[in-house]
DNA sequence: ATGACTGCAAACCTTTTGCATAGCG
DNA sequence: CGCTATGCAAAAGGTTTGCAGTCAT
């Protein structure tokens, strides 16, 4: 079952409407996935609007926000105030390791850890529908960069 | 070494002032600390005004990003649009579990979790700084009234 | 005295909402 | 047709900033 057709049972069994806005905005959306992934509505907006297909801001967070609610896709907030959104239909569970330097994203994924949580989750009683696991520093090209302005 | 004294390290170094505006909100601060621990902005300044020495919004954010900057506090985004602040300075690191439904946290600390993210962030060539692992669900209360309203 | 700090209100910025119009089913 | 979606602009909500006056050093 591809992206397009979850979000077409989901508008069908919720009478809603498919239209060539939301059409649009998945496309984008799944554009980005092959390249920055994790896309903030300002992006999605601009990469429309340079694609011929321009779009109203209301509609790009109306039509994000339905995505998330049929669990297309997610949003999150990496600290710098805007929400960025990631296709995440079909998409194995990752964390992010992310460069405060160069804003790089990289996924991971680490069973171990998630074990870890479970447990953790058990102890407290806690029932846990989902997670967040983000590690913030500098990637190695930074690193590099960083250490070459230290010597001397 | 008490937070009192880090505070005024980093004023006097940087040529800043001590003031009892800053002072107020180190101690409400540390009061929040004691109880609930993650705060707002708002509710720092609800705390402040209530125990008779009212403080400017304004103020309260400068002092908190203040605080910041010299590391005796975090600022974290629990995904309610409301920033929240924490005192870091002599607390161990932990993480933290989120009730969706009631808004609880409770904070936990797993060794074995951290040495993971070093593994992952060796791989990748990373040097992580910090950190956040944020498990969401339900609190064991919350779970019990989510299922008695599941009982038909 | 000097320069930083405060309070207030206005400005900011991202996201949401109201309303009239357009368009799917 | 009926009802939902869109676009625009205005509103909202949290945080920041400018300014004139106040206060620490």
């Amino acid at each position: 079952m591809k992206a397009e057709d979850l979000l077409q049972g989901h508008i069908v069994s919720h009478h809603l409407k498919i239209t060539k806005e939301r059409n649009a905005v998945l496309r984008a959306l799944i554009d980005a996935t092959e390249t920055e992934r994790h896309v903030t509505a300002e992006e999605l907006y601009q990469k429309m609007k340079k694609k011929g297909s321009p779009i109203g801001f209301a509609t790009v967070y109306r039509t994000l926000n339905l995505f998330c609610e049929c669990k297309l896709a997610e949003q999150r907030q990496f600290g710098d105030g805007h929400a960025r959104y990631e296709l995440t239909y079909n998409v194995g569970h990752h964390d992010h390791l992310i460069c405060t330097e160069c804003h790089k994203i990289i996924e991971f994924e680490n069973l171990l850890i998630e074990q870890q949580q479970d447990k953790v989750a058990k102890k407290h009683h806690f029932t846990v529908y989902s997670h967040k696991l983000e590690l913030y520093g500098l990637c190695s090209e930074c690193s590099k960069i960083q250490n070459k302005g230290k010597k001397r």
